[in-house]
DNA sequence: GCGGGCATCATCCGATCGGCTATCCGGGGT
DNA sequence: ACCCCGGATAGCCGATCGGATGATGCCCGC
């Protein structure tokens, strides 16, 4: 079958993994590495100018615009393509905020290669792909209404976990000592717990945090 | 120069990772991949066969032992490979520990290919290279050092993650409610903290608890 | 054998927290 | 149009926390 071949960029800020990548991808012989990125600027620019049907991200890109903030870029741009995240993290929120971005997938670093090349010819096919692991995480929290953590609420928790007072909190929010009492409850109940500590401890459990 | 090249085994449960530094690493005429191992039991066995003179170890395989015993065991075969750590993480306990696991060396892994090759040639003659970061940071440590938490403190450092309250830990532990106090004290006091929520979320961060 | 870390217990007190109730506003969905 | 939710705000109050201070007994290392 004369199949066109997937053309695909990287972008990760580790020169480690865009060898393993590269290496990896460039063996199949339905894949080619047309470009590789180290951060934002750079992943648009080689975006626009190479035009690959897929894009591999990382979420992490050191300094400047991380992985989400790119894909949106990228997803801007015109005719664009599919943006498959491989990350090392599967924070429900990080999730989230790649699919909102635009992502069409989300796979973790220690997934077999196999798989990787799966992944890159079902989204270049705009198909969606998730990890197992994410897919199950993402079932887990539909079926069992795990309230949702507000943006605002994730504010506090970091807050909370560097030990901050009320008030301490609610100078740094800009906020009345109130709100961020009203906020802690809120937290409570979602979370099912009724102190700081066991606030920070199920956050960091259930990745809203990272520690 | 007919120099002797250099053998190098890698251990590392990401895929992608293995295939990127390999393919950096064979590159270098005088560096040869001679085996890789994606967990503790195939590389104790790798190393055992194959007789490097480098291991790149990363930290957390997945399941089982993580690259700290890892390097232990290897370090205590006949006639051992110095042990260059290459990780993503330059946490001050995984740092310590590896050290003290008899690593000769700790790398990130966003460090650029060059720096790779240099201390892995540096490893190979038994040096020791410490990342720039990772430099830092131990001497911000050694200046002002992490005094070690009891096994106690620790116990109470788990029922503060469950959000218990004083006198809750105090029937729990079987002590009284002054006991409690006074643990958190020099909890708060070994940690550099003061609230509870702090002190949970700096013991996840320093692996004095697990998530 | 003496200091020091660990574990235990006690008291005091001001600051903080957590629960409760209630209001207001704006946006998204029915 | 209506209601719910996220976000912000307020006051009240009993419970709890955190700091300071001090004391006892044990065991280890120097």
């Amino acid at each position: 079958m004369p199949e066109q071949r997937i053309r695909v960029v990287l972008v990760d800020d580790h020169p480690v993994v865009r060898a393993g990548v590269r290496a990896l991808v460039d063996a199949q012989d339905d894949l080619d590495v047309v470009g590789e990125a180290a951060d934002s600027t750079q992943a648009v620019a080689v975006v626009g100018e190479t035009q690959p049907d897929v894009v591999l991200m990382d979420l992490s890109l050191g300094d400047g615009p991380g992985g989400a903030e790119t894909t949106r870029l990228v997803r801007e741009l015109p005719s664009p393509p599919n943006v498959l995240v491989l990350t090392t993290y599967d924070t429900e929120a990080d999730v989230l905020e790649a699919v909102d971005a635009g992502a069409s997938g989300y796979l973790l670093k220690d997934a077999p290669p196999e798989e990787l090349f799966r992944a890159i010819r079902g989204t270049a096919r705009g198909e969606t792909v998730l990890a197992p692991s994410v897919a199950t995480r993402l079932l887990q929290r539909a079926a069992s209404p795990t309230p949702k953590v507000s943006p605002r609420e994730v504010e506090i928790l970091r807050l909370l976990a560097r030990g901050l007072g009320n008030k301490e909190m609610a100078r740094e929010l800009l906020v009345s000592e109130a709100t961020v009492k009203s906020h802690l409850s809120h937290i409570y109940t979602k979370l099912g717990v009724d102190t700081r500590a066991g606030a920070v401890a199920t956050a960091i459990e259930r990745r809203i945090l990272r520690p």
